[in-house]
DNA sequence: ATGAAAGCGCTAACAT
DNA sequence: ATGTTAGCGCTTTCAT
């Protein structure tokens, strides 16, 4: 098979090239190339033929441009670091598959302003529909692109805009699980690592304030993050504060309570014999780690939201929906009974 | 500030539509929002006005069809889950952005077929320029690749393919870096968990070769992947096997150490104590995790990456170029001296 | 079964 | 400073 090269000199080959080497016309090509029935055997291997000899390559800028579609959809990742996102993303990239749609992947490294213009960047490639795999953006941002495409928002429910669908797990059923989960096993000084100043971190915590609440328990926070620094430094905070100190913390993500582990072996804590931790997620690596999480099916939360904007491509008028998936506890190591609990 | 919307039947404004809006030509609104000098104050803020009110959004398939140019340089990761990825992205977003080059984000998910039709897509769709970030393809596919479009692979060296520049560490360097650190400790039963069978992996594997054969001390090779659960299944067999148990493991990469970890945890072997375990990559998260690993640049490697990148676009001519980053041993809590070899 | 012609939305060369 | 025109590479009527 012969390697066609294009040095600056020579241009790309295009339908015309292909067309007069087959001796037939362009748009007798166009049709030969995306396999019409309506091509006669002969014209047909004639015209395969010339496009390999050539190195023909379809050009797709002219084709979205004439056809006004572009069968791709835009996907928008918080922050490629977390492993919880690829994971989303399996999900996304089978539905997305099945349907025969392009994905375009972009990130903007939890930065508003990156992230808005990264935005802007697939909405003038004219994708299909968008989805929002965690974003920064304020609510008017995301109403107004809504406006202009389909959009499906992964993480936390987002109600109440037109041509906007969700998928989210249930922060307040997750963080009373986590709790629920330490209370049976004895603690009562059970203090939560939050996300920091975000949607789904606000969520969380709140989750984690009624959960506390309902045990009559007095709740206890120390701001953080979605990051290994920001869990390893709140981490450190919650045990060396004057107050008594916890015996265990619930986390605002599995990456943070990966940190908070690496601040107690830093500081000599024995997990879970002299404090329990529990992340949030559900991510597969944590399973490595053993390490006790509340668990979201990550790749189906994916499947789901390109499900549902792959619909919504096709009718744009149907109510909106909003689906949250099944939240549950995956106890492992990293949880173990309280130690004042049982005196010994 | 209005926010138009779209409804299937009405059209998306036009450069045309903004031109008549504002009365004046469409060349004339194209310089505009172009930020072209020579349009007068007054001409300009009634396009702005008008493609504001209109919610104008220029479409960037009709731009880069007629520019011939995209702007764009799509990258092919071979595993998004692997975070190693992520961190050697971000040096690639950097360089990028600083060129104003925008960048489209592919992934094979680490099998050929996949990778080829997603490349496919890029080259369809006139991406500048490639970079493959790790792959799976055959050495003629990349050669074509690269007759394309400029390229550039990272990870390993790519010697004598035209346009094809390559950024990568050294293995053989940065084996022997890891084994002399064990054979520092006292270890001589040493084994290694491979990559499977790929390039890189082989690369490592003769590296651990060599560097066990300038000790005098003889390779054992278990064969595994680059992922958690090969990690794992790999570390079980090591350990498991008839032959005297290991004293250390040199693992393949970052991800199959963290799985080799959890092995020794559930067979209930101390690390370091019983086994030290030495990682490959330098990714982050084995910070936290307090892992030996043989360190690479990884940033860095992206932003050279996307430098060469652009050179090549700019000068298709120049001779190729290899480059090889610095590797080093990052000593931490996975390691330490040979129980055996002090004798207690 | 095949071809001619129009046009997608934009930029650029060339007027004026 | 602004308008006119041509055309990027392709798909899609509409003829034949």
């Amino acid at each position: 098979m012969p390697t066609p090269s294009f040095e600056p000199t020579r241009r790309r080959p295009t339908l015309h090239d292909v067309a007069a080497r087959a001796g037939v016309s362009k748009s007798l090509v166009s049709l030969a190339l995306r396999n019409s029935p309506k091509v006669s055997a002969a014209s047909r291997v004639a015209i395969l033929t010339a496009a390999e000899e050539l190195g023909y390559r379809p050009n797709r800028t002219a084709s979205s441009l004439v056809q006004q579609r572009t069968h791709t959809i835009g996907v928008h990742i918080l922050d490629l670091h977390n492993p919880v996102f690829a994971e989303i993303l399996d999900g996304v990239h089978e539905a997305a598959r099945h349907h025969e749609y392009s994905t375009v992947l972009v990130t903007g490294n939890a930065d508003r302003q990156t992230e808005k213009r990264e935005i802007t960047r697939l909405l003038e490639s004219r994708v299909e529909g968008l989805i929002l795999i965690a974003h920064r953006l304020s609510d008017e941002d995301v109403a107004e692109i809504a406006a202009e495409v389909p959009t499906v928002v992964v993480t936390w429910p987002m109600e109440g805009i037109a041509q906007l669908d969700s998928v989210s797990g249930d922060d307040a059923l997750g963080m009373r699980l986590g709790v629920d989960h330490l209370v049976a096993l004895g603690h009562e000084r059970i203090t939560h690592l939050s996300g920091g100043d975000n949607r789904i971190a606000h969520a969380r915590q709140a989750g984690y304030e009624v959960a506390m609440a309902a045990h009559g328990l007095a709740p206890r926070i120390v701001s953080g993050g979605f990051t290994e620094a920001a869990g390893y430094t709140a981490a450190r905070e919650a045990v060396g504060s004057s107050a008594p100190r916890p015996t265990a913390l619930v986390v605002a993500n599995d990456l943070a309570a990966i940190g908070a582990l690496a601040a107690m072996r830093e500081l000599g804590v024995d997990v879970p014999g002299g404090m329990s931790i529990v992340g949030y997620d559900g991510m597969r690596l944590l399973e490595s780690l053993d390490v006790t999480t509340v668990a979201q099916p990550l790749a189906d939360m994916g499947r789901q939201a390109a499900d549902l904007l792959i619909q919504r491509i096709n009718q744009p008028g149907r109510p909106s929906v909003h689906s949250r998936v099944a939240t549950g506890l995956v106890a492992r190591g990293s949880s173990g009974p309280c130690a004042l609990a049982s005196p010994l």
